[in-house]
DNA sequence: AACCCTACCGAAAGCGCTTTCGGAAGTCAA
DNA sequence: TTGACTTCCGAAAGCGCTTTCGGTAGGGTT
């Protein structure tokens, strides 16, 4: 007798078959909810996979279907770990999302001597993944290049400079940083500076030119030296807040391009002798959890990482299930937490 | 004429057997290094496949071979995201190893109505993994009782309380505290507090244990009240704190499970305030760049999150390498970053 | 010149599924 | 009772690889 199948993860679809004294293309189509089945096989099929835990091997279903029912994720490449608190959540909202479908997620990194494309391709070509989800997007992103050219269903959690012809759920970076300068003003402030993050980055960007729209709609004069680029944590930051302490006038207000930026300027500030919070105020973005313990609490701006990746998780499944893929833009408001770094100038504005 | 495979990902090695001029066996085996095949023809093979960017589909490699080249990993609980600043990290040099041998990783999440054990168990038996790795174990953890019982090669970073028989790399958090506690001893300190962590989970009750260890060992007292046990951050910091503040006498020096509770400490003691790193000393741990950035600037212990992704990379391909499967049992040290938030106690230490 | 080896490649089976196709029962109307 | 449909299931091909098994041609021996 001819061994059945056995796969070394559990039981094959020929010894369920060969158990119910079905064809194995009956057992498949009972299973597969095909109408040609009767309903009371159907049934019988359902229960005995049940009982012995009968699930096809994802490998044979791939082969025979031809579909690929992977998303890729590739990793931001190293270095960008510290700016990005809320990867977890954005994985995990995005792996329950297809889970709920049986889909899975393959999580790519980026080796020493490779790029982000060659790992995509090789992912592509090998058939392991059919679509993509990437994140933490520049202006100029060649990944979103090589997708387009490649013409893979993916989603962009971010946008682009060019951002039209696919899709993406994206915060509204700008008029969340409109939002916290005109906060900043209707406190009080006059003399608003910021500290802004790397200007390849699309969110760092975008936050920029919402900074520089509301500066200009308020009226407010954008100083020689106010915006400052590309500061980098830690010491980026120290170099900055001395360069913006060092200004005549200095500014009353800085809004951050992250709540890790805030705090090192905080910082930098009481290192300065000043009072954060008081003689300069200081607000973020992400909505970290040590922002809330620090003195003083810092006010800052969330997005909902989470909900993120979930919304993110529908739009590829969307993708493929639409004979006509509907690209879809989906912008969110990201939520202001008020709390003490942002208070009213102690001097009067000069105005 | 039968139209030849035409993956819809690229080239199928009918296609690229057919333009050489070669059975596809002869070409898979070129490519698969056989000692059967000439030099010249390997050669000819390689240079074609490169050429045309060939790679051999994952789904049907797996289902000819019967081997899964793929690990799973499923993302902590939510809830738990907060307190593990390092997943990226992990992921990272986790998926960098494995590609280096391509191999693949799967990010499974837990749905609200799952749990963990499903997740695993539909992985498995759909084979789309064949072993496991995960973290952020408990002191007893099902996952573990699971993963044994089904005999699939899997790695934990981190360990339960019984570990002889599997694999693992954990950082010796025990050790670490006893160092903790050992170096606020040598500033003078002798009423030593602890702030510790949900005691299901490993790390935390080893910490707590490490506490424990160098109290007796440095002969200090374990006054009522001293060791707080299941920290929450946020809130709960609040509360332990207000108990610790209100004992007389009030520890001169606290042990933090985790950074993110020892800021939190750190803002309770200003508020009622004392000056934290003066009065009251606090250490920490985890590293947070953002605890470099808090007044005082947090005194930490650290673990080289990256590399131990890489090294769990190699142990799980090892664990598949061997024919006999070495358990190995990896444990490092956690790294002391000495900052200004423990300093000798204002208070002569009444010995 | 007959022999045996070795080196090399082609043919074919098979991995575990899905899906198309055809045909055997069963159903209904005439 | 016959014919025309339905309903339902089995058979078989095929997805793109890997691997075993032969078999042929050439090189060495004696």
């Amino acid at each position: 007798m001819a061994t059945l199948g056995r796969r070394a993860d559990g039981m094959s679809l020929s010894q369920l078959a060969e158990h119910l004294g079905l064809a194995e293309g009956t057992v498949s189509r009972a299973l597969n909810n095909y109408p040609d089945i009767a309903a009371k096989t159907r049934e019988r099929v359902a229960n005995a996979a049940r009982e012995f835990g009968y699930r096809p091997s994802s490998a044979a279903r791939r082969l025979a279907r031809g579909v690929i029912e992977t998303v890729g994720f590739v990793l931001p490449a190293r270095g960008a770990h510290l700016s990005d608190p809320f990867l977890s959540e954005i994985l995990d909202g995005l792996a329950v999302e297809l889970a709920a479908h049986d889909w899975d997620l393959i999580v790519a990194a980026v080796p020493e001597d490779h790029d982000e494309i060659e790992v995509m391709d090789r992912l592509v070509k090998s058939g392991k993944v059919g679509s993509f989800v990437i994140t933490r997007t520049r202006r100029q992103d060649p990944r979103v290049a090589f997708l387009k050219s490649s013409n893979l269903p993916f989603v962009v959690h971010g946008r682009t400079d060019e951002h039209d012809d696919y899709s993406w759920l994206d915060v509204d970076n700008k008029k969340a940083f409109v939002d916290a300068v005109t906060y900043l003003h209707g406190l009080g402030h006059r003399r608003i500076a910021m500290l802004g993050g790397d200007t390849e980055m699309n969110f760092a960007w975008l936050r920029r030119a919402g900074y520089l729209q509301a500066m200009e709609d308020l009226g407010l004069e954008l100083a020689p030296g106010y915006l400052v680029d590309n500061v980098a944590d830690g010491a980026g930051v120290a170099n900055a807040m001395a360069g913006l302490l060092a200004l005549a006038p200095a500014p009353t207000g800085i809004v951050c391009v992250t709540d890790s930026v805030a705090i090192d300027a905080i910082a930098a500030i009481r290192r300065a002798g000043l009072t954060p919070g008081r003689e300069i105020s200081v607000t973020g973005y992400d909505g970290l959890a040590t922002g809330a313990a620090i003195d003083p609490p810092l006010t800052t701006m969330s997005q909902a990482s989470y909900e993120a990746g979930r919304e993110v998780g529908r739009m590829i499944l969307a993708l493929h299930n639409s004979t006509k893929p509907q690209i879809s833009h989906i912008l969110w408001e990201a939520k202001l937490t008020l709390r003490a770094s942002a208070n009213p100038p102690v001097t009067a504005p000069a105005n």
